[in-house]
DNA sequence: CTGTTAGCGCCTTCAA
DNA sequence: TTGAAGGCGCTAACAG
C-alpha cells in the first residue's frame, strides 16, 4: 500500500513528539486539552489511521477473531453469524470465517492454523464429535454456539423450551396423535434434548409417543416420515427446519394435506415456502449477538466462561 | 497469547544468526543445506510460527483480503465463497467477511474500514447501485463478482449462455409458448442480459416473448407467474433460483403442474426441493475459485486485471 | 554462505 | 505535561 502517515509524520505535522501522539491516540491521560485538540485535528485533517500490524506487534493482540460455522449455507448459522459481525467490528476485531463442513478433523486443522497465527478468540458452532481435547488451549477465548460443553462459554438454544412451546400448541389445537421427526441422540442437544422433551411432553398428557431420528438432511426427514405416521396422525414435530422441509416436500407430494406439520427454526426461507407451519423461533439472531459479545468480554478479561441459554420465542 | 518463540530464540537454539533463520523462512537460497535442515527441525520441534504482526510491519503487507457478499444467506454467493476460502488460506491470507446487504452506503461504509485497516485486497459481489468512483482506490486489488466494470477485474457469468442453454432445451422438448420471469435492468447482468437473451432467442426462433421482471425477490417470482402466463403457456424460465423457487410455489398451490419450469442457478436446495425444473448451473463454484485466485495474483503483481466469465453448464 | 546492523510504526519507560 | 530513547519480531542491506 501507500504511503501512509504514521505517528512520526502527525508529530511533525502537529508540532509534538511522537509519544505525545501516541497518548492522543490512546486516550490516555496526561496531556493538556490544547495539544490534545491540536493532534486530533491533524489526525482528522489527514485521515490518519494507527497501523495495525505496529500495535498488534507491541500489544500481542491482532484483534482478530475466528467464527467457524458448520456449513456456509447453514441458514440457522448464517442468521446468528448476520448478527456477529456488526458486534465484532464494533469492537474494533477482524472475523474471519471457516467451514467445519461437521468434520472435527477440519476443526483441528483450523484450530491449529488460527493458533499459530495468534488469534484473539474463536466462535464455533458445535456438533457432534468436536473433540473437547482439542479445544482445551482455547478454553479461556473460545465461545460455543447451539452447544455445551463443561468448562466452555457457551450460548445455547432453549431445546426443552421449544419443543415443549410447540408440543402445547398442537395439544391446545387439539391434536393427541402428534408424531416427531429428529436427529440420533449422539448430538446432544439437537438430537437427545429435543427428543426427550418431546417424550417427555408425551407423557405428562398421556399421549403415545412415535418418533424417528433419522439425521440432519432434508433427504433424511423425506424419507422418515412415512415411518412415523400412521392413519391417526394428525400432526408432526421436526427438530429442526431442515428435516421439516424434506418432511413437508413428502407430504406435498402424497397430498397429505391433513397433517399439520410444525418445527423448531422459523428461517425467512421457511416462512415464505411454508408459512402454513407452526414454527418456533430459537433466537438465532440473539444468539449470534450473545456470542460476539460475550467472547468480547472473555478476550478482554471482563467475563468469565458463561454458559448462556436463548429462551424460545413462538414465531 | 503466552511467551511465543521468536526467530531469535530458534537462532540461538539452532547455533545461526536471526538472519539465516529468516532467509530459511522464506525459502530463500543462499543457505547451505545441513544448516536449512537444522533450523528447520529447530522450528519443527518447536512448533515455531512467525509473529504474523512483525513480518506485516515489515512487508506493508497485512496478508487479509476482504470478501464483501450480499447477504450471507445467498445461495449462490455461498457456492462462490465456500470455494475460495479455501484458495485464500493456502496462500496465507485471511479472508474477513463482509455484508452489503444491497446497499451502496454499507459498501462505501466498508470500504473505508478496510482502506484504513490496510487490507490487501478484495472481493465484491457486484449488484445494483455500486457507485464505481468509489472503488476507484481499489482499482488494482479489486475483483468483482457476479458484474463486470470498466478497469475493473472481474469474474462473471455467462448470462446469455445460461439462459440460451435453457431455452435451447426447451425448444428442443417441443415448448413453443415460453415465458420469462426476470429482474429490472437496473440490474445490468442478472436483469439487462439474461432478459435480453430470451429476447434473442425469441426472435431467432420466432416465438412471442411474454416476459415479466419484478425482481430478486422470492416473494416476486410468486406474485408475478400469473402476469405471465396465460392458458397456452407451457414454459416458464427464471432468471434466477429465487424467482424460481418463488414460482414454483405459486405454480404447485395452483396446481399447475403441466407448466414446466425451467431456472439459472442449480443449488443443492433447488435439486432437492425442484429436481423437476431444469436448470443451469452457472458454475458459482468455480467462479468462487478463479475469483480468489485473480485477486492473490493482482496483489502479487502477478496478472493484470482480466474480466472472466464463467462458461455455464446445464445440470 | 552467514552474521551484523538498521530500521518498519508503535508503545513504554525515563528524564526533563 | 512533554520529548527522547529503546525495543517488540522481522526483513533487507551490508559486511565478512
Amino acid at each position: 500500500m501507500q504511503n501512509r502517515l504514521t505517528i512520526k509524520d502527525i508529530a511533525r505535522l502537529s508540532g509534538v513528539g511522537k509519544s505525545t501522539v501516541s497518548r492522543v491516540l490512546n486516550n490516555e491521560s496526561g496531556v493538556s486539552a490544547r495539544t490534545r485538540e491540536r493532534v486530533e485535528a491533524v489526525m482528522n485533517q489527514h485521515g490518519f489511521a494507527p497501523s495495525r500490524s505496529a500495535r498488534a506487534m507491541r500489544g500481542q493482540s491482532d484483534k482478530v477473531v475466528a467464527i467457524i460455522v458448520t456449513r456456509l449455507d447453514s441458514l440457522s448459522e448464517n442468521l446468528a453469524v448476520q448478527t456477529m459481525l456488526p458486534v465484532f467490528y464494533e469492537q474494533g476485531y477482524d472475523p474471519i470465517m471457516m467451514e467445519s463442513q461437521f468434520s472435527p478433523e477440519k476443526v483441528a486443522e483450523h484450530l491449529g492454523m488460527l493458533r499459530r497465527r495468534n488469534v484473539d478468540g474463536v466462535v464455533l458452532f458445535g456438533f457432534t464429535g468436536v473433540n473437547e481435547t482439542l479445544l482445551a488451549p482455547w478454553q479461556s477465548t473460545l465461545v460455543m454456539l447451539a452447544r455445551d460443553a463443561a468448562g466452555f462459554a457457551s450460548v445455547c438454544y432453549d431445546d426443552e423450551g421449544a419443543i415443549q412451546m410447540l408440543m402445547q400448541r398442537l395439544y391446545d389445537q387439539g391434536h393427541r396423535h402428534i408424531s416427531f421427526l429428529g436427529v440420533p441422540h449422539s448430538d446432544v442437544t439437537t438430537g437427545k434434548r429435543r427428543h426427550e422433551a418431546y417424550l417427555a411432553f408425551c407423557k405428562t398428557h398421556r399421549l403415545t409417543p412415535v418418533a424417528a431420528l433419522p439425521g440432519l438432511a432434508m433427504k433424511q426427514g423425506y424419507d422418515a416420515v412415512a415411518t412415523v405416521t400412521g392413519p391417526d396422525t394428525t400432526a408432526l414435530v421436526c427438530a429442526t427446519d431442515t428435516l421439516a422441509l424434506g418432511a413437508s416436500k413428502y407430504l406435498q407430494e402424497q397430498r397429505l394435506d391433513a397433517l399439520q406439520l410444525a418445527s423448531v427454526g422459523s428461517t425467512p426461507l421457511m416462512k415464505f415456502l411454508h408459512p402454513e407451519i407452526i414454527t418456533v423461533d430459537p433466537g438465532y439472531g440473539k444468539a449470534g449477538q450473545q456470542a460476539a459479545q460475550q467472547l468480547v468480554a472473555q478476550i478482554n478479561g471482563r467475563s468469565d466462561l458463561q454458559q448462556i441459554v436463548i429462551p424460545a420465542t413462538l414465531a
